[in-house]
DNA sequence: ATGCCATACGTTGTATGA
């Protein structure tokens, strides 16, 4: 079985790339973020042409995450059981933005966004999250991010066990190590790589969760996201905050790993390259 | 410190991203 996480920045604007790469891919799992989709706008038939089915847990223009299985997908759930999210608040008059608004797209708060959907695909429970940015230290934006990762780590501890097979799958939106960015001195007093972050995703780990990438990847320089901006792919500036995070019985049937970088190549490419796992049947 | 680019919404700008 295969399964895959990509965070598409957009599958509306990102659908074409999408197709083509469960077809050269044919990942059995597709975990997604950042599809910026309502649930009603979720382009299910595409996925179901393709042979996956498709859950979807959006607000609207901001965030949203989502499963596709040719696997089967049961026992959904969203944003940890809590309930509805809020919807993304339109745009703001341009002409009349104040202080109060500034910043008024994201949340302060840990669970009124639509960040984690999970099912059971294959026998898998597979959870696809998409952390906070955290924007900059010692910001508001950035106690949610640690929040987020709490309700997270609360959620594992209330509702799985690191006896069973589950895959957390997202972007982390952290560098959990110095080999996960290009120049660790470029990223001091920045978001992704501090403490409290690296912290909250090694809380993960000690919950029961292993890095499977790294269990067949242990060398530096490799990257799942790197900026549109000044030319940073083509020249190897990324970070590696897309992970797979897998329990014992899950990382003992993987047989590989891999960030597929030239998805991140040619026309109209999310920022993230897709990251997966083979596991043994 | 900011833009560099790209997305959404929607209108010629603002918010967000990591």
């Amino acid at each position: 079985m295969r399964i895959a996480t990509w965070n598409v920045n957009s599958l509306k604007a990102r659908l074409p790339r999408v197709e083509e790469w469960l077809a050269q891919r044919a990942p059995d799992v597709l975990l997604m973020q950042e599809t910026k989709l309502a649930d009603e706008a979720a382009p299910e038939m595409p996925f179901r042409m393709a042979g996956y089915e498709l859950a979807h847990h959006g607000e609207g223009r901001w965030n949203g995450v989502a499963i596709a299985s040719r696997v089967g997908i049961a026992d959904v759930v969203t944003n940890f059981g809590d309930g509805p999210v809020r919807r993304s608040p339109g745009p703001e008059p341009s002409t009349a933005a104040t202080a109060e608004a500034v910043g008024a797209g994201a949340s302060e708060a840990p669970g009124d966004e639509a960040r984690m959907i999970s099912a059971v695909c294959g026998g898998v429970r597979v959870v696809s999250i998409y952390a906070p940015n955290g924007r900059a230290l010692d910001t508001p934006f950035y106690r949610a991010k640690l929040a987020w990762f709490d309700r997270l780590a609360r959620w594992l501890r209330e509702t799985c066990h690191p006896a069973e097979s589950l895959a957390i799958g997202g972007d982390f939106n952290v560098a959990p190590e110095d080999e996960d960015v290009y120049d660790p001195r470029e990223f001091v007093g920045s978001t992704h790589v501090s403490e409290a972050e690296r912290s909250a995703v090694g809380a993960l780990r000690d919950w029961g969760l292993v890095d499977a990438y790294r269990l067949h990847h242990p060398e530096s320089g490799k990257f799942s996201w790197w900026d549109y901006r000044a030319g940073n792919f083509h020249k190897g500036l990324g970070m590696r905050i897309d992970h797979l995070y897998v329990t014992r019985s899950v990382a003992e049937r993987c047989t590989a790993a891999e960030i597929d970088r030239d998805a991140r190549k040619g026309q109209f490419p999310s920022d993230h390259a897709p990251v997966y796992i083979d596991l043994a049947d």
